[in-house]
DNA sequence: GCTTGACCTCAAGTTAGGTTGAGCTTGTAG
DNA sequence: CTACAAGCTCAACCTAACTTGAGGTCAAGC
């Protein structure tokens, strides 16, 4: 089994559901990698499917591409990643996951408890103020992911 | 106890932590009310400390302005909600949460335990099946909370 | 040998979510 | 009464994340 096959942009697309294009812009980004055949078309290994459905379920609870491609940076260059390499990039984000998973429990049950809380006088507000930091970021795309 | 003080959109914006900017933006797009003074100045009601704080909150885990919008749509227009109402609004996210917290929690456990899944054979990994309906959704941004 | 479909590149357009700036009005403090 | 800080409106600009389109290449099928 020296080479597994290699998947073509179309059927990496149809595979996970993104547009090529989008693909194309993945790559653009350095989130995936590819190589060229000698008629410069791009041929994918096998765990670009990985990383594009991680991409896509990252960024359905809100985080950047560019957090996702800050993490990816931490899997290996040359070979494809192994179980202990994704095992890695999931401790990182950890923490960070962990905290949205809160903020959203916060949000789930704490939107009606929150009530007697003191939100009239904000700054008390449990669902407020851990995230006084992110107050003023950047312009433009707030960072959804706390640091 | 007539009238509770009204707040000014400085005011507003100086104990949400927002710029004036975007409670502008957020009126415009109909997240929160005010009425005019006498010389056209926006005063708003207590609640909208209440209401900028869930919009934060709920923009960090990735719900967009639009689906706020849609649920503050539930709560009353003449007067100030009340826990009830409110109580309301997180029952009718529950289901959505409950989603994206799950989705989270795959994301934090799920990177590593989805390993031997079959991302590779990626149409059976549980990581990304649920979403197929997601998959091509309007142009530019995506939902980001699953229906 | 030519058409068809999959690819490629690069530039421009789109949506969401705001910010910035110009130009004008108000209200309050000295 | 005059500064000047705060407000107001509206248009322009900005980033992220893609899509669309124009223009061109390449291999396979008829």
């Amino acid at each position: 089994m020296v080479a597994v096959k290699e998947l073509t942009v179309g059927q990496v697309a149809m595979r996970s559901g993104v547009a090529v294009s989008a693909l194309h812009f993945y790559e653009a980004r350095g989130l995936i990698r590819s190589h060229r055949t000698a008629s410069n078309q791009r041929r994918y290994g096998r765990d670009v499917l990985r990383r594009v459905a991680i991409i896509r379920v990252a960024q359905q609870v809100g985080i950047s591409l560019a957090e996702i491609a800050a993490a990816f940076h931490s899997l290996p260059e040359g070979r494809t990643p192994t179980r202990e390499d994704w095992n890695l990039l999931s401790t990182a984000w950890r923490d960070g996951l962990d905290h949205k998973i809160s903020q959203l429990k916060k949000l789930r049950d704490g939107l009606t408890d929150c009530i007697g809380c003191g939100c009239m006088s904000i700054d008390k507000c449990p669902l407020r103020n851990k995230d006084d930091r992110l107050a003023r970021e950047g312009t433009g795309a707030r960072r959804l992911l706390a640091p």
